[in-house]
DNA sequence: GTAGGGTTAG
């Protein structure tokens, strides 16, 4: 009985929507509605809607203020001012066309006398596109206390405003309150707009409660949650939504490439990406940038050229797209190929910031100081205007290449002449800077006249120095904050076990490495990769002989190292930081993973050819002089990409010039 | 009105 009635229910509003609907007064269901309302007679109905359309399609091609305020000239004139569809239409060219909605808007809106429900939400989403979060949600204040009821889309401007300002608990209020209201409380818009909103601001389980309880999901709801998921670092359950999403499209697939890439599991969203394509999914820029960001983290130059050649084919050309163009340099610059970032930087029609900090970062790592420099002057030149990413690039490039004065003299000018505060990361690089030409000293001393409490980074950087010029007393005071901060940092541990090693203090190394195994932590294990003749991938771990080559490998690494010997090479045992003999640190030596890397490329790869080699860590000065001596013994070149820098082996010297 | 995105190093 009662599902008959809402059929009939349904029916009649259907019926009776093109009669009783007001095209053009629709007054608020308020006290005074009915005294107040004008009536209007059939014929100038019809008369009015003819204007109405008029105005309508006036208002879309409004495209300055001075063109929304003419027609906003012209709806006076022919008295629909105070008519709420059209005003709210006026509304939603404003928030287009970037004219403030706050006093403009504001003004237009309170000439209507009876705003409807569509004519503050046009308001209350204006307000919010501007950022003008207080406002918007006075605005519903006052809409509740006029009586007005907000309709669904009240109620996703709503909420999205309270996302941006990651206020959960009034959106959780308001909605609440709407649910009280009836009707609307959990149409697919509006959950979704929930979901995403709880999502935000951190709060994944309500997130997955609302998805748990809607009546209807559709492919925007799972694919919200499994982008929460992502972000959240359990691509598990991402995974587990993506597979039981009966249709996925393009925005769902590459949810999941971008939550692997964001996950540091570039060789997964690589897998996903290709998968997607045998689907027959299409791909957009969006897809792209992904894909690309899974090559810039793999470092592999075949997979960069294959990356490139499937971006133009989807028809993102650099030479036209800006995005894509800058995500290309990037991914050539950490594939180890600067001049293929610098030939997209070249085909470039349009460059932005992020072009220019992709070129210079790029620049920066390789350690081409000069570069850098030129570029940051040609940027500006443009009047391109650099950010705080576009000053990490240039500082970094100082500090790789020691131009101590030159940093500093940048990173006084960041603020005076661009109004960029120094952030953790400015002082980051400055406190490396400093760091490395060995000026331990005034490099706590800028950490302790930073505006705020330093951070964890910070300290970091200036106990990687301490490791450079084995000064223990500074690290410990780095290591003490540090081990405040980041309590279970291994690497903070065993910097500073390292850096007692050194100093040969034996019984501070054990004290160190108590600590650790009191703390349960388990070291991160050193690995390299480097890429076979098809391409195909290889990952060797330090000390692990497993590869299935392991015999040929040991074999040619020792010849290797025979050569060397004759030509001048002596292993740096000081770079086993273990108590053991002399011939049990040759032989943690020879083990390191990118030496086990270098001699499977040797093996398979052809001559002439670049040998690129990735690895998780930074380079030790023995693997750095057996590259050296390598690629002057072979005359192959070797590239080498570690947690910080490239270096470029060629004939027996590296781009670093020995400082890194 | 609702979902996926660009440049950061140690």
């Amino acid at each position: 009985m009662a599902a008959q009635k809402y059929v009939m229910g349904s029916l009649f509003r259907k019926l009776i929507k093109p009669i009783i609907r007001p095209p053009l007064l629709i007054r608020q269901p308020n006290k005074f509605r009915q005294e107040e309302a004008p009536f209007i007679p059939f014929s100038q109905l019809q008369q009015i809607k003819l204007l109405e359309s008029e105005i309508t399609h006036t208002l879309d091609s409004c495209t300055s203020l001075t063109k929304i305020k003419q027609a906003h000239a012209y709806i006076i004139r022919k008295g629909l001012h105070q008519c709420s569809y059209i005003i709210a239409k006026l509304l939603r060219m404003i928030s287009k066309v970037d004219v403030p909605m706050n006093p403009y808007g504001i003004s237009v809106f309170s000439q209507v006398k009876y705003p409807n429900p569509f004519l503050y939400t046009a308001l209350i989403r204006g307000l919010t596109i501007d950022g003008l979060f207080k406002e918007s949600v006075l605005v519903y204040i006052s809409m509740r206390k006029d009586g007005v009821t907000p309709v669904s889309f009240t109620l996703t401007a709503l909420l999205k405003a309270c996302s941006s300002q990651m206020n959960a608990h009034l959106g959780r209020q308001i909605h609440g309150e709407s649910v009280k209201l009836g009707g609307f409380s959990l149409d697919m818009f509006v959950g979704n707009t929930l979901i995403d909103m709880y999502v935000k601001c951190g709060w994944l389980d309500c997130g997955r409660r609302v998805f748990d309880e809607m009546p209807d999901r559709d492919l925007i709801s799972w694919t919200s949650l499994i982008v929460a998921y992502a972000k959240n670092g359990d691509m598990g359950s991402a995974r587990e939504l993506f597979d039981g999403l009966p249709v996925k499209d393009m925005v769902a697939w590459t949810a999941m490439v971008t939550g692997f890439v964001q996950n540091a599991k570039p060789r997964e969203a690589m897998d996903y990406f290709e998968r997607m394509q045998r689907v027959g999914v299409e791909t957009d820029e969006v897809t792209l940038v992904g894909v690309i960001n899974a090559c810039s983290q793999l470092g592999l130059s075949k997979y960069a050229n294959w990356v490139r050649d499937v971006a133009e084919r989807s028809g993102f050309s650099p030479k036209d797209n800006v995005v894509v163009g800058s995500a290309l340099i990037d991914m050539y610059s950490k594939c180890g190929s600067l001049e293929g970032a610098n030939e997209v930087f070249k085909t470039m029609q349009e460059k932005n910031v992020y072009t220019y900090s992709s070129m210079i970062v790029g620049f920066a790592i390789h350690g081409l100081a000069n570069s850098t420099l030129e570029l940051f002057e040609e940027m500006v030149k443009k009047d391109v205007m650099p950010n705080h990413v576009t000053f990490v690039g240039v500082l970094t490039a100082c500090s790789h290449a020691g131009l101590v004065d030159k940093g500093q003299q940048v990173f006084e000018m960041m603020e005076k002449s661009y109004g960029i505060k120094p952030s953790y990361d400015h002082y980051n690089c400055m406190v490396d800077l400093l760091g490395r030409t060995g000026r331990l000293e005034e490099a706590l001393k800028l950490i302790r006249s930073m505006p705020v409490e330093p951070n964890a980074s910070v300290w970091g950087a200036l106990l990687g120095a301490c490791r450079t010029y084995s000064n223990p007393d500074v690290a410990e005071v780095a290591a003490r904050q540090l081990f405040k901060l980041e309590p279970d940092g291994i690497g903070n541990y065993i910097l500073l076990s390292n850096i007692y090693a050194r100093a040969g203090r034996w019984e501070d190394v054990s004290k160190a490495r108590k600590l650790i195994r009191e703390k349960g932590l388990r070291k991160n294990p050193a690995f390299s990769w480097v890429e076979g003749r098809k391409g195909d991938i290889h990952e060797f771990y330090a000390g692990d002989l497993t590869h299935p080559r392991s015999g040929e490998i040991d074999r040619d690494l020792e010849d290797l190292i025979d050569r060397l010997k004759l030509n001048g090479y002596n292993p740096n045992l000081s770079c086993v930081l273990y108590d053991v003999s002399d011939e049990e640190k040759k032989r943690i030596l020879m083990n390191h993973s990118e030496k086990r890397a270098l001699a499977y490329a040797l093996l398979t790869t052809d001559d002439g050819l670049a040998i690129r080699i990735v690895k998780n860590l930074r380079i030790c000065e023995d693997c750095h002089l057996f590259m050296c001596g390598a690629s002057q013994i072979t005359q192959r070149e070797i590239i080498v990409r570690d947690n910080m820098r490239f270096h470029h082996f060629h004939d027996g010297t590296c781009s670093c010039h020995n400082f890194w």
